[in-house]
RNA sequence: GGGCGAAUACCAGAGUGGCCAAAUGGGGCAGACUGUAAAUCUGCUGGUUUAUACCUUCGGUGGUUCGAAUCCAUCUUCGCCCA
């Protein structure tokens, strides 16, 4: 039987040198599950392995987008299981590496099917809920799918958006089309979570933060500076030299932000792990 | 030596007699999560295992008052001003 190794963990804690090293010892590639990682021109923010770290380890769904490309969870689970399966045709084993859990619950135990939402819908609705506000959108929600409106955070407005959205789209409700059904994969999974001292942890993102500035942070963000509209730049380590090119904090300000926003969101990826763990996931 | 001002929870900082365990922000902690997820959102943050409850807090001490973080006296520390 097929084998996928999935590596994950929070961020800084290593998981792309333990990648490496499996990969080298199964003779095979690479399958990047990280939602910033996937985009071209933001290396070091990402922390994208440069080719002699890689060590000649094929490296899939890395630098591999333009930053406005538009990407998912479930673009990935797509993408994912064609390259592990051409890798499969090889060998007996992929290695998948990353941070983003929702990639890698995507690909692990699959993600409904929705329809793709046209811009000739989302451009429409996000106007006409710009003009009348968020009572409005909700309402919307508790008219076309009252089952999940009765169940929505509705203070998150993105989620309130996506689901009135999808059930423009599908002309059904969303509420029908989130099964939550975990997908049978034909192919064994062996998952491992990198884990360490939180202490330990915050002290590697503090100090990766540190080099990251060494190795021309500062740069990198300028280059993209004006593209910061764009969703691949809301990243953490390019919002705030963003705040600092606008004035909005100083250079050693937006430097110690980084890294305690760093910090929560590795704590983010930490609680979803441990529920997953709770959940025998 | 004299004058004035300030001392509030981890930090900053509101509050100037009861509606104050004390606004707000930061930081910290915890959590949610099926479509741009490094995103987005939520809760807690004096103690008491539950609390519309009780206890201990607003520099120290002593007063006034039914009641004080808020008023008075005094002490301590810090800042500014005059010598």
């Amino acid at each position: 039987m097929k084998k996928l190794i999935v590596v994950t963990g929070p961020t800084a804690s290593g998981k792309t040198d333990l990648a490496i090293k499996l990969a080298l010892e199964h003779d095979t590639e690479i399958i990047s599950a990280d939602s910033r990682q996937i985009y071209k021109g933001i290396p070091i923010v990402t922390a994208v392995p440069d080719l002699s770290q890689r060590a000649g380890v094929t490296h899939h769904l890395m630098e591999a987008l333009p930053l406005d490309a538009y990407y998912s969870a479930a673009m990935f689970e797509e993408d994912a299981l064609k390259i592990a399966r051409s890798i499969w045709q090889r060998r007996d084993v992929a290695v998948v590496c990353g941070g983003s859990m929702m990639y890698v619950d995507a690909l692990v135990k699959g993600i409904d099917e929705l329809p793709t939402v046209p811009d000739s819908i989302r451009l429409p609705l996000m106007e006409e809920w710009r003009a009348n506000g968020d009572d409005w959108l909700r309402d919307r929600l508790k008219a076309l799918d009252p089952e999940y409106y009765a169940i929505v955070d509705r203070a998150n407005m993105k989620r309130v958006f996506h689901a009135v959205e999808i059930c423009l789209a599908a002309g059904a409700t969303y509420s029908s089309l989130r099964t939550g059904k975990k997908k049978d994969r034909d192919f064994e999974i062996e998952k491992i979570v990198i884990d360490m001292p939180r202490e330990q942890l915050f002290d590697r993102i503090n100090r990766r933060v540190l080099s990251m500035v060494d190795r021309g942070l500062e740069e990198e963000a300028r280059r993209v500076y004006p593209l910061r509209h764009l969703n691949s730049l809301n990243t953490v380590g390019l919002k705030e030299m963003f705040a600092y090119f606008d004035g909005e904090m100083d250079r050693d300000t937006a430097i110690a932000r980084i890294q305690k926003n760093t910090r929560v969101y590795a704590k983010k990826q930490l609680t979803w792990l441990k529920k997953e763990k709770g959940n025998n996931g």
